[in-house]
DNA sequence: TAAATTTGCAAAAACGTTTTCGTAAAAACG
DNA sequence: CGTTTTTACGAAAACGTTTTTGCAAATTTA
């Protein structure tokens, strides 16, 4: 029904390898044809086939996005979408397509993501919410797809990545607990083996350290980046403790936050009366929960689009693959008080 | 470098045609072959090029999803992934492709919605956020592309729509109202042409008048489903009547009646002590906020998921079409008091 | 057993592009 | 003016599938 490149070059007397060639503004055309030839494009309303050009030409414009979450369903930690956002604001600006790739943690059965792209012919992806150890990643890493990796801080062949500086901002929230005289910290941090869990671990230490303090290993919490699992350890933690150990948590997320929050005021304390807490991410509901949370905002959408102009440079050449840092602030607001 | 089709063909010694024959389930093949081929499949590591498939075949399996708000930065107001993210559920569990079209009520030189799709060979598509007059919907419809309208009541050929029941949910919080002794109140209403402030008025007045109330023109507020419109309008409305006018404002969503709020506390009111207010949509924040807005849940996930399932149906056999109603809840918090 | 039907597959034609190759005509050169 | 180079284009080969067509061989029917 709709118009092909065939009709276009019948229409305008010539060959459809002229047609295509008017399209791409390539060199081997006159200018004459090439007007002639964008007048009967506009005449018969004719688009280029996406799919068809995906086929044929080598240089794709496809790419792929393996997110994490978004077959779960949390009502809060709802990260992926700002990315995505971001990350389409790029791509339509720039004319490229994307697939979204969406990997349920559950579903053991995932189809490698190097198989997803090269189903697709997808010429690089954006990944978000792996591990380092990830199989899939390490596959698609060896076939030399590009890729971008958001929040795990490693840059190789083709790979680059985008993240904040979580150890700097870590020591900053941490440094600012510290200058309201927190001396004793409990650190709720995410899950073991995430590089954001190890890097703010870093940022911590360095602040404690630097103001000749240091933090037990008792005193950290792994709790997954998972608000229940924040809630039953702070419970644990202060019902074992009361409030002799801490006096204030430093989550790894604000979601963890929310769930120390929770614990500390079904333990009967407050916040921040009895404990200060700090957050991380600053997502949306953090400034309208109760006490609104001290934590350090990242801006995710920034993040996906720079994530996504970071992998068009790295497909259109292979040496910017590097580390992109992105922007954050410390949101000082009513969860820790001064001592 | 990937295994293509006739690399499997050589491998188990049969004919392109026999392979594609056992992967897609046809007929015409013996057992034994199809074994082999699968065999070979195997092997060889082949998975079906999903764009050459694209091309190839008549009936595509990549539907459309048009969404308004993706490009757009609210902090709080972003609808669209839950529905994208009941969408992805239906169609990971489906094999369908999507592709996203993310439509910027700024940017005026949108492509139409008929390009989009005829460009990516897309079966079907799911439009959100759009008003029945939208040109660019009604050339859709008219090129018979089977689509899935949210949130706007209408069915024709090859369109169906997916919504909760916007009269009988309005008529149910606004009967909760009356029955708290709310004789007198004040709709916040969105954009005046959009079809869910069209029906959710109907169900407020039919709700009123069963009642044997009535709701003046003056207290109608339009205010486009906007937070600042919202706060500005009730504002004004309150510095101008005081109490004397309306008890409770009816707000069709969560967002305004967050607005609403806001200038009631502004005005040196309480809620739900002076005025009581009501949502709709529940949005992650509602349960946060102080107070608990008293609303109307959609879940949306779920709605994305049905959309999705309906315009499967409708590609499959037209007679499909056909108005889905989607469950909601009258979420009863702490923004409205008995009086 | 001859004729008709069915089965199982190969061959080849799409699908709508991009891209390579070849070649007249035009332009530049010596 | 003859020769080389450039320009501008057509023809045709990909790209990796699905789908149509055709045809032997096997099976059923009469």
């Amino acid at each position: 029904m709709a118009a092909t490149i065939h009709d276009v070059a019948k229409h305008a007397g010539v060959s459809i390898g002229t047609v295509s060639r008017a399209i791409n503004n390539y060199k081997d055309i006159s200018p004459e044809t090439k007007e002639r030839v964008f007048k009967s494009i506009k005449e018969l309303g004719y688009t280029p086939n996406v799919i068809a050009r995906g086929l044929s030409s080598k240089t794709t414009s496809n790419i792929g996005v393996i997110v994490s979450g978004l077959l779960d369903s949390n009502r809060f930690d709802n990260l992926w979408y700002m990315l995505l956002q971001g990350i389409y604001r790029y791509t339509s600006e720039n004319d490229l397509e994307v697939a979204i790739y969406p990997t349920n943690s559950k579903e053991q059965t995932r189809k490698s993501y190097t198989k997803f792209c090269k189903e697709r012919n997808i010429a690089g992806a954006i990944i978000s919410g792996i591990t380092i150890t990830d199989v899939y990643f390490k596959e698609l890493v060896n076939a030399e797809i590009p890729c971008v990796v958001i929040d795990v801080p490693m840059v190789g062949k083709k790979v680059g990545c985008v993240s904040v500086d979580n150890i700097k901002a870590s020591a900053e929230i941490t440094d600012y607990l510290i200058s309201n005289n927190h001396t004793k910290l409990c650190v709720i941090a995410g899950k073991k083996t995430a590089a954001v869990t190890l890097d703010r671990m870093k940022g911590i230490n360095q602040s404690v350290m630097s103001n000749g303090l240091q933090i037990d290993d008792e005193d950290i919490l792994y709790c997954d980046f998972s608000q229940e699992i924040a809630y039953k350890n702070v419970r644990e933690y202060i019902e074992k403790h009361d409030k002799s150990r801490a006096t204030a948590f430093v989550c790894m997320s604000d979601i963890m936050a929310m769930g120390a929050i929770d614990a500390i005021k079904d333990c009967g304390y407050s916040v921040p009366g009895d404990f200060s807490v700090t957050g991380f991410d600053d997502i949306p509901v953090s400034q309208l929960i109760s006490p609104a949370l001290t934590t350090i905002r990242q801006d995710l959408i920034q993040i996906g689009y720079e994530s996504a102009a970071l992998l068009k440079k790295i497909i259109d050449d292979p040496s910017e693959a590097k580390h992109v840092y992105a922007q954050y602030q410390l949101m000082i607001r009513s969860s820790v008080r001064s001592l």
